[in-house]
DNA sequence: CAAAGAGTTTAGCCATGGCTAAACTTTATA
DNA sequence: TATAAAGTTTAGCCATGGCTAAACTCTTTG
């Protein structure tokens, strides 16, 4: 079983990307400074969970891959767990989930994907990956990508930021929603949507965030 | 907010007593060798949270026992969770709740026991402190002490050993059974007992280990 | 009541995972 | 293309929380 900070490396790894991830990128994501990422990293390559060449950045090894799939699983179900006994709000189900995830083991995790029924999306969204790691592929697109005057419907809200969450939520955007793009004003990227009866204007950086599919 | 190992020393030394407590007793509780239990009572001492006489053993302070109580409450109430929501077996609940007392957050702590109604006991039958600390009066008697021919309702049982919980459970005891101590073996303390239409002897250890009322 | 034994503490070591300051690469720019 | 800026690594420090070996204190017992 690994630490709890090389849990977190892993994760962060993950979601950075396959690319090589920057030690800067790397440690203002932890909260750490860049010189602890350095350290860490390098126990990390030594672990075989990451390959790092030095001043060009580090990726994981597909034991690392997999590890980090693992928490991940772990925090999304816990995440979806929350949610359905407790009806914690979607944006604080992240804080909770982040440090219970350390504390899981594989049996508990085995009984909450049971109790759930082998849920594929967590509470935004969020696809669960399988027990070894099984990923499906990503369909869902970005909001500020799509296409105009389309029925759109979201399938995704960002997980880790509670003031955004928030928004969307006092607006209605929450997975299930069905939207349109009204119009997308140019000079900066911001779309106007109708929902419903009304309608409201989202920046690019948050359009960005969401992910939407044409599906019904 | 206190580290994992602060925790799991102050739950237990509060399990071991309200005496003072014994360098090597809790090192043998805490599966750590005792100088570096010694090397911690100094810093939980110059924390506030424990009273310390050199070569007389440590006890908690009213700090002490108070973070002491709100772990016990995590613990207890997330083996109530765990029972109630994904119905797991007696004798798994310590080992998980072990791990995420020390993740569960005031926030989740309040939510769980909303849940679950407030209770006062736990699936082995053990009081569950409240959110302040309070602790009501232990009535529960020891069924090695407990008198003959009289029908006696079990309260708790252990929560730590897997295999004597299950081998009770086997025998169908539980918080909840109504029995009656037939005869003493007064060589070893080991007692008879009736429950529904079966006997069976239980040895002294495990009888001291089980508490009862006669309360009907 | 002195010495052995049991229990406790001290001293000093180690791994983990942070930090700062300084050195070193790489990249971008004048 | 030399140099400044940006990013990365190294060196060395610290706290936490383990460990062993040795010293110390208390209790027990011959």
């Amino acid at each position: 079983m690994y630490s709890v900070a090389i849990e977190d490396y892993l994760k962060s790894i993950w979601k950075l990307g396959s690319k090589d991830v920057g030690t800067q990128e790397l440690a203002s994501h932890l909260n750490i400074k860049p010189a602890s990422v350095t350290k860490m990293i390098l126990r990390l390559t030594e672990m075989g969970l990451v390959d790092h060449t030095p001043y060009k950045g580090a990726s994981l090894t597909r034991r690392g891959e997999l590890e980090a799939l693992s928490v991940v699983r772990r925090h999304r179900l816990l995440e979806t767990f929350l949610s359905q006994t407790l009806g914690l709000a979607r944006d604080e189900l992240h804080v909770e989930a982040e440090r219970l995830e350390h504390a899981l083991s594989k049996e508990l995790e085995a009984a909450i994907a049971e109790y759930l029924g082998n849920p594929t999306r967590d509470p935004h969204g969020h696809p669960i990956p399988g027990p070894n790691g099984e990923l499906y592929e990503e369909t869902d697109l970005p909001l500020s990508d799509s296409p105009i005057n389309m029925t759109l419907t979201v399938m995704q809200v960002p997980d880790n930021d509670s003031n955004i969450l928030s928004w969307l939520e006092n607006n209605n955007i929450y997975p299930g929603t069905k939207l349109k793009i009204i119009s997308r004003d140019d000079f900066d990227g911001g779309i106007n949507v109708r929902i419903g009866l009304s309608k409201i204007r989202i920046s690019s950086s948050i359009a960005s965030l969401v992910k939407i599919s044409f599906e019904e």
